[in-house]
DNA sequence: TATTGTTATACTCTATAACTATA
DNA sequence: TATAGTTATAGAGTATAACAATA
């Protein structure tokens, strides 16, 4: 078949304006280019806020999730926060040797085991959620409450679908 | 110091009620929460409709960041997508091999190289990105143009700042 | 037969150090 | 001295297969 050749040099942005912004502007109208994008700008904040605690950000997760939970058993953590059940061994192996979450029997199914927070748990998993939520609520969003409040709604029709 | 210790036993809520939902009310409200899990979503249709390109994301956008920006150099590339220069070596190469992209000498700095999309590169990249686009615009967003638009300010706003 | 928790392992993604050629 | 592109490598994150104990 014939190439396809370009009579033509095309126009050189790159080495034309060597400091000029590129042109993103497909990629920026795209959600997911600007969800991703928002969600690593959060992240970093938090990230921050985490670390007085030695917690990152899926660490907090699944304490949270255990607080909020007790004895939730680690497949429902898995199926609540997407993770895969043998990376969770880990995470929770982890926060058990901190002691801040501890194993019990489960009362009517001997393969599973219940997961709650210790009192420390529960007191380190308070204060790192207060710290968290404060990012969310601060300046480093740029929203005002009204705002937040319309973006986690289209944020969550996305992923739940229109009848959330 | 006197350890807390709850004087009654915590309700389960894990082994009371198996298949009921689970309390995960505050990481709901969190933006970083809600952006991450809606960006995880539509990734999934875009990789389908990459699938045929033979393109991941990061692929698609390299390409697309070329082909409308001839002659851009690997460290801008880098800047717009937030990649390191290592591990765009690779990418490039493979987009390079596969006839999609060629790199030129830059006209004013011989440390540098220019990228270009070939005649193909151009082909490809034009069909994936109608192919992407269709998929933000589709029902699977569950929001209409409006709701969109208003997603995609609010989004900005949080990666860019109030002014942007 | 299916499920819970687990081990081992592989694969991808991301990050760091250091080198060369040139500015 | 600083920057562009590159190599090698380390680390984190994510994925699959397979097992023992129990339902």
């Amino acid at each position: 078949m014939h190439s396809v050749s370009s009579p033509l040099p095309p126009p050189e942005a790159g080495s034309d304006s060597p400091s000029a912004p590129l042109d993103t502007r497909f990629l920026e109208s795209l959600i997911g280019y600007n969800a991703r994008r928002a969600a690593l700008a959060i992240i970093g904040p938090v990230l921050q806020r985490l670390a007085p605690f030695e917690l990152r950000v899926v660490d907090f997760s699944v304490l949270t999730v255990i607080a909020h939970n007790p004895g939730v058993t680690s497949r429902q953590v898995c199926a609540a926060l997407d993770i895969l059940p043998p990376n969770l061994v880990g995470l929770v192996r982890a926060l058990e040797q901190r002691g801040l979450v501890e194993k019990r029997d489960h009362p009517r199914d001997r393969r599973a085991q219940g997961l709650y927070v210790t009192a420390v748990g529960a007191q380190v998993q308070a204060r790192a959620q207060a710290a968290v939520g404060a990012v969310e609520s601060s300046d480093l969003t740029h929203l005002d409450a009204h705002e937040r409040a319309t973006l986690i709604r289209l944020l969550r029709k996305i992923y739940l679908g229109p009848e959330a």
